[in-house]
DNA sequence: GGACTCCTCGGCAACGTTGTCAAGAGTCCC
DNA sequence: GGGACTCTTGACAACGTTGCCGAGGAGTCC
């Protein structure tokens, strides 16, 4: 920039309203100015930018893997408010977590996008305190009351469980997340609230949550299945969940209904086509987004806890008739 | 910092070298400096400290799609070597792309990974031959030699070419990228010559390149189901043609062998389980990472080309017989 | 012609760090 | 006892920008 001051024969100042283009600015001047600028290949120092001005013109996500569904369109949010997306993944790793958060606070973050695991974050709750705008998306925060994006894990897993039962299924089983987490917990707690409503007999029997892997499932779904009165229909509480669900039946999905929560990639290509209850992950990253800038805009606004609606896309799975027993 | 400075009775240096953790601090003082620190909440300002001190620690990710592949693996292996990684999407978009990595240096990264489109990029050019350490993933960079990482498409085609001739099937179509596209030409490139090879005719009808969509894939089915001489077997050039021919064929999947560059999420759980030519994904990312820190430490080093090898992952796609006529 | 306003431009300081250097205290050895 | 050395600590400047203020010139109005 000096280097482009001398040249020019302008002073400092001038170079930088010119390079932010300031309207005050004799257009012959700011034509040498450029001109210089390209001979040089002069770029301006974001970091200097923002350590003077304020503002990192940054939003921090702090996700649980790369590749997240959500973080696209919440990038393309973002850099429609002319803001850039520094995301970083936790692996559901809780140190990792921990430590994702710092660094993104280090850098000055105008705000952040978390995906929530299972932890406790003290840290991130002070910064919260502090004026630190933070939307959670997919799971509330533990332990502080922030801005959030949810789907509606009620209604997905009730409109489940309806579709069963009106095709005559009453033994409906359940394997999903821990219920350490919201979403788990809800999920759960939502199967346990519709069999007991209707009238169901053993629903602990029936509605196994816990750590989704593919050992887990197997053993629930074996308990399940062993059970005297077995489920002729089942729901996965997570894309994990429906994918070992489906490797660990393997021919036997047959014998029983299925309905996913969460879509899975190429679900229509599949040998059984997979009915799910959708989530709209495109509409959460907008939100999420669009919550953080209203929150960055008005840190004293009322909290913001939006709850986007589920779809349940019906393919195949679902339609195994309830045997008549 | 200046309000921990007066809080602990020290000098602004004595908390920097505190905050660092400096092996030349007296412990009791460091012990009354983090107090301070905890009480205040101070975190330090990373944009600061890499202004003065010249470094960035972070490196830049220009790709196409967030959620790709090889990212995560990349942000791992720049987690390992205490980087972080700030990745931006380009969306397959030739002015995104640039402004991309216009706002990438800006941010002064300390190195660039490029998953490059097919656009020219005079300003990228500029960067590196001004020292920009620059790695191209998955494609080469156009208009200048950069160090980059890229899937073996040769012999992945070969070897898919190889396994179908050995089970009686000699018109083998294709259908993939654009040729404006490094690796769509190689890959198209090499079907037709396996196919003169093998002294088949009309190779020019059994070739299809050109933008991987729903409308383009089909209709170059069409055209070579259409053929005199339809090909019994396929091959497929990348992911999205895999799946748009699934999708467009449907049934008639069962009549024809194919083979997909590139794995498919859940392939194994589908009606015809594709069998792939899987690109190493991770080691893409790793070896991205790796072939940058080299650059970074070196700026001069001879350019590296890493091509890692490819596999073949028979499913049940590639298993349909040659008709024979 | 003087007072006022408007516009353009430059100088200076500051953002929050760390590199450099030097001062002072303590230690060791001759 | 004194010189040389080490160790800890602090003062100062600098990284590359922009906010703030003021100087100077041109234009306008009475």
């Amino acid at each position: 920039m000096r280097d482009v001051a001398r040249d020019a024969g302008v002073a400092l100042r001038t170079v930088s309203r010119v390079v932010n283009g300031e309207s005050n600015v004799n257009p012959e001047l700011a034509r040498r100015v450029h001109a210089v600028i390209e001979t040089l290949g002069y770029r301006p120092d974001e970091r200097a930018r923002q350590l003077r001005s304020g503002s990192s013109g940054t939003i921090g996500a702090a996700v649980r893997g790369l590749g997240g569904t959500w973080l696209r369109a919440a990038e393309r949010a973002a850099r429609e408010a002319s803001l850039m997306l520094l995301s970083a993944s936790t692996e559901d790793d809780e140190t990792l977590y921990a430590s994702v958060i710092e660094l993104l606070c280090r850098r000055r973050v105008d705000g952040l996008i978390v995906e929530p695991i299972g932890a406790d974050t003290p840290y991130l709750i002070a910064e919260v305190e502090a004026g630190l705008p933070v939307v959670a998306v997919d799971r509330q925060l533990r332990g502080i009351d922030t801005d959030s994006v949810i789907s509606d894990s009620e209604s997905g897993i009730r409109t489940a469980f309806a579709y069963l039962s009106e095709r005559g299924h009453r033994r409906i089983g359940y394997v999903g997340d821990s219920e350490r987490i919201s979403t788990g917990r809800v999920r759960a707690e939502t199967v346990r609230e519709c069999l007991r409503q209707a009238g169901e007999h053993g629903v602990g029997d029936l509605v196994w949550s816990g750590e989704v892997d593919l050992e887990f499932v197997g053993s629930s779904l074996d308990a399940l299945l062993s059970n005297p009165e077995p489920p002729s229909a089942l729901i996965t509480g997570n894309f994990h969940a429906t994918r070992h669900a489906l490797r660990h039946l393997g021919p036997a999905i047959e014998n029983i209904a299925l309905i996913g929560f969460d879509d899975l990639l190429n679900a229509d290509l599949m040998a059984t086509p997979v009915t799910v209850v959708a989530q709209d992950w495109e509409g959460i990253g907008r939100t999420a987004m669009e919550l953080l800038r209203a929150r960055m805009a008005d840190g004293d606004a009322p909290r913001v806890h939006r709850v986007l609606p589920v779809s349940l896309i019906v393919r195949q799975s679902s339609e195994i008739p309830a045997r008549v027993r």
